[in-house]
DNA sequence: TTGCGTGCAAAGGTTTTGCATGGCA
DNA sequence: TGCCATGCAAAACCTTTGCACGCAA
């Protein structure tokens, strides 16, 4: 799985302690700079590309700017089951454990022969505590 | 709502008549060219601004290459009221009309208090043509 | 020591912008 | 005629890549 490199481990741990918040690779570069720790704009890339290839983050194109942002999902790869809904406002990523909405996939391949893929699909939206 | 010009007309015209399938600004400039009508790229942008904005025309990341997506969605507004399948391979965005799913926002509404907005959501799989 | 990871700078793309000109109303 | 739209080229951005050097194992 390659090397550890303080690097490395500075990013995925930023990622980790934003849990529920998206960031820009732009993001990460100031923030870990504001913590004096310096790491290289290709560094932040080239993780970020093996993070999201492993599973342990996801990229989404939430529109603002341009640039892709990246959020923490967790290292254990569940997410592939259950769906997600992404806070327009705040940015936060619900991840949603329900019989029900796991019945919808069932239904839209039944009814509109559609295989969903939870991998690629967000359900955006306002959450609660944003309304 | 601005002038009426010939670029604009076959720029709505192109997408319209491709409904179904996404193509980028690029795509534009091209189809446009091999129909001997020459449309400036940056013109292209911007009308695809605009058409973004009155929610004539959907603007789509569909990752592969870096370039944004659009899509004909349709001139009447109706689309905010439904979802959206969108196929990873083929590209074909459908239309969803069903009771049944609008009762999914309800019980994410109700269960997760989370307010769906189908303007934004796209459900992403693989359609009943491409399996 | 081996070879992956890093950082810098440059390259590659896409999208936006400035400005003079053209065309709709 | 008054203004918006267009086209071109340049600028602004985001992301990827090449290469020499550093560091983990």
């Amino acid at each position: 799985m390659g090397y550890n490199t303080k690097q490395k481990e500075q990013i995925t741990a930023l990622l980790r302690s934003a849990n529920g918040v998206h960031m820009t690779a732009d993001d990460i570069v100031s923030r870990l700079s504001e913590n004096g720790i310096s790491v290289g704009k290709s560094t932040v890339y080239r993780q970020l590309e093996k993070l999201v290839e492993q599973g342990v983050v996801r990229r989404f194109f939430v529109e603002e700017g341009v640039s892709a942002c990246y959020q923490f999902i967790g290292e254990d790869g569940g997410c592939r089951e259950h769906y997600h809904l992404k806070c327009s406002v705040c940015g936060k990523l619900l991840h949603v454990e329900c019989e029900y909405l796991d019945e919808v996939s069932t239904h839209i391949l039944r009814h509109h022969g559609f295989v969903i893929s939870n991998e690629k699909t967000v359900l955006y939206g306002i959450c609660e505590n944003c309304r």
